[in-house]
DNA sequence: GTGAAAGCGCTAACAA
DNA sequence: TTGTTAGCGCTTTCAC
């Protein structure tokens, strides 16, 4: 059995009542008994138990984080953020994986209700209205990641996918390119997916450029999608000069087709990414794409959540956060 | 304020043990009443509370899990397999991020035992013999990810290295090599490390082939480590037909530094990782590699805690997955 | 400044 | 089969 807050009394010879008052400095304790009581705990090894504690706080030093992936390269790094806040402040993490799922994201809600964390991140592909609504409707802090609600206002951290988007058209344009294919997520619910879609048109009608049907094609994030998409345009003799991926990894997945079928990048296609997941400078050619300030969204999200938890003041419920075109080998 | 189980049996007009007893099945609760409480749980929309539940049973369904980083490829993909087996099992994770810091390994083991997990995964870059002895005098399930510390006999899950080092000098040798480098970690402390060393040295030496040491060198896991490594092979005038790194990431360092100076890969150098990530077969050119059963390491080691939990018979204490050598088009 | 006692929401003897 | 009651370990009034 492990040594609990009366065994501590009885050994200093106080009442338990004494106890939690050093412990958590809550009224004044004579500084005799309080020595007295420190050098007991520091003998026994005394830990208050959390558990013990929530109950009667409701309080848990927990916060939790949904995610639709773990083994997703982006998330992984937005993870090493939200954690680093969350210890420096004494914040332990729970976690959940969703895969996506909706079904999943609503009983991960509820349960982290019921387990008594005090805030939650959330993340997932696609958020519909009905998410939406019961997000907003949820009495404890909630914390978007990646998707900015307008509407409803709720507390979000993401970049400006429209003007990123747009950037990143605009350069490939700039850079002489004409025909270029846009490969996108296909979740209309998506918000930052349809952001992504109207930076590229805006960028493609500023410049009097027809976009051609064919070449927007969804990709839904993954990899082998994007490869398949890519022979899908070298078999139908359509190939644009540039292919921009709304992620990286369906940058890679898009590029890996095309030197697996004898083209060159850039030499005979410019593939550009967006996030710039490490996985982005470590892969040759190094993609050209949009720099997210990924590790930063986790930490300025968890920030806010923990500002939330205490009712402190927040100026913008919607952060966004600066992104960057970053020029690599995959483009010219 | 939630709805607790009390207002179910006032509702109800049964006694809170009644309604106790419906939820948990754990006593004989005549089918009216039963069906009675079930409906105002319905009608309330009641959850138990866990974390009063934990109070009183000692449970929390809560499994810690302690990992040096969460956003390296090879975690993310073994942190899917715990989640997943997690889930089936109705357990929630409490996930610590050490970055391979000793200090807040300890820390973290023993915050964990304070909040009621009921067991522990736990994962480490080095083990040293006070951690293990720390680890092994813990009196709640603990199962060790990719470390066998077979003097002491901690539950453990992970493949051969000493096999699957020796297959791959072996394979190296055997395509013609005669100077293989070996990129390894540099943690002497570290058990996997040195078996690995010792399967390269046994193949190596039963060919009669003579180790340069120049060619061995300590990577830690890292890319750019790898990367320079090799950019000192180049300087000086050492580089190898061979290079075995003991991590896919270590070799996508080396063929990246081989690239980037103009070598073929593997026209001129052979090169092969360990693991097999997913970026494994992502990267051009694919990288040749053994193949740990990443998810299902994950997976074994959440089930082994579970069979723990439960008091449950486990065979093996330490159990060893299966491996496999890949072939693909980083070396010949 | 200190202690007694109530209660957080639940489970599990023990009675009935 | 059902209800009463005593805790789980802690915080927090409320007296003193």
């Amino acid at each position: 059995m492990n040594v609990t807050i009366k065994d501590v009394a009885k050994k200093a010879g106080v009442s338990i009542s004494t106890v939690s008052r050093v412990i958590n400095n809550s009224k004044p304790v004579s500084s005799e008994i309080r020595q007295k009581v420190l050098q007991i705990i520091e003998e026994t090894g005394y830990t208050p138990n959390p558990v013990a504690r929530s109950l009667v706080m409701k309080k848990s030093q927990l916060i939790g984080v949904i995610i639709p992936d773990i083994s997703n390269f982006f998330i992984g790094e937005i993870l090493n953020g939200i954690e680093e806040i969350g210890k420096m402040y004494g914040y332990d993490i729970l976690l959940c994986n969703t895969y996506g799922d909706l079904e999943q994201e609503l009983r991960y809600l509820k349960l982290l209700r019921a387990k008594q964390v005090e805030g939650i991140v959330f993340m997932t592909w696609r958020l519909n209205d009905k998410l939406t609504q019961y997000l907003a409707d949820q009495e404890i802090p909630i914390v978007l990641i990646n998707r900015n609600t307008s509407q409803l206002e709720i507390p979000s951290v993401s970049i400006d996918n429209y003007k990123g988007a747009y950037e990143m058209t605009k350069y490939l344009i700039d850079a002489g390119h004409r025909s270029i294919a846009l490969i996108r997520n296909n979740l209309d619910s998506d918000a930052f997916g349809l952001d992504q879609y109207k930076g590229y048109k805006q960028a493609m009608d500023e410049c009097g450029i027809n976009i051609d049907e064919r070449l927007v094609q969804y990709g839904n994030f993954m990899l082998d999608k994007a490869y398949d998409i890519v022979k899908g345009f070298i078999d139908d003799k359509v190939l644009p000069s540039a292919i921009f991926a709304t992620s990286d990894v369906m940058a890679i997945g898009a590029i890996n087709c095309l030197l697996d079928h004898g083209y060159k990048v850039p030499g005979d296609v410019s593939v550009v990414g967006f996030n710039d997941i490490k996985l982005a400078s470590i892969y040759r050619p190094n993609l050209t794409t949009i720099r997210q300030p990924i590790y930063d969204i986790g930490a300025v999200a968890m920030r806010m959540i923990i500002k939330l938890i205490n009712g402190q003041e927040i100026q913008d419920k919607v952060v966004i956060l600066p992104h960057e075109l970053v020029l690599r080998d995959s483009s010219k």
